[in-house]
DNA sequence: TCTATATTTCGATGATACTGGAAATATCGA
DNA sequence: TCGATATTTCCAGTATCATCGAAATATAGA
């Protein structure tokens, strides 16, 4: 992962309701949820989720399939645990340290 | 970590400059850098370091320290894993998925 | 106390982002 | 083809953020 999809990753996710709908599709998993369902369950006017599951969608966190007359979007899994490794490579310069980060990176790395 | 803090951390992270900043503490580790000698490296105005210094210390991200007439930012790596875990929790339901959100995931509850 | 060093605060400007109703587009079933 | 459903695009108003030189603050050493 570059820096600039990691910044665009960031500044996507660093909104209340983009924060939320993405949490929601991580737990949702690779079947997803149509944009009507996150709207009736986040209480949510259609044009302002459909703005925020574009810029989602953008930034390449989530991604768009159609079902009939439904869009389906999930969680990208990949490029979530890109960002993750982007953000804790190298931890104390490769050092142990941290457990999570530390185990974080020999997932990275291993993928 | 409640979402208003990882939504801090997040906007904290979503920018050029104070990613770069913050991966350079992250690969620091505990011992940090002086404020002078990340604006060296990364050869931007004091001023403007400072303000996203300030940036990352209010979101949580990094910590500040005085040693002698210099101020020592370090990445607070609790904070980091935290945020981490934040964004893949309960991934895929909490069935088996990627292999890295699962074990971020299992890092997360055992820290 | 005086001077040098290290860093922060101030301030104005320019740029970018969020919101949500209304209208437009796409798909389906009859 | 027509009506209903699902979602997106458009728009304008409001709010928030990034920049960086200059001035202010804090610390150290002589």
């Amino acid at each position: 992962m570059k820096a600039d999809d990691a910044i665009s990753a960031l500044a996507a996710l660093a909104n209340e309701h983009r924060l939320v709908v993405f949490r929601l599709l991580v737990q949702a998993g690779p079947e997803g949820r149509a944009a009507g369902a996150i709207a009736e369950m986040l209480d949510m006017p259609a044009s302002s989720l459909s703005f925020h599951l574009a810029h989602l969608t953008r930034a390449g966190l989530i991604v768009q399939r159609r079902e009939s007359r439904s869009l389906i979007y999930s969680a990208d899994f990949v490029a979530m645990n890109g960002l993750v490794g982007f953000l804790t490579e190298n931890c104390c310069g490769g050092a142990s340290c941290a457990p999570a980060t530390q185990s974080a990176q020999k997932k990275r790395k291993a993928s």
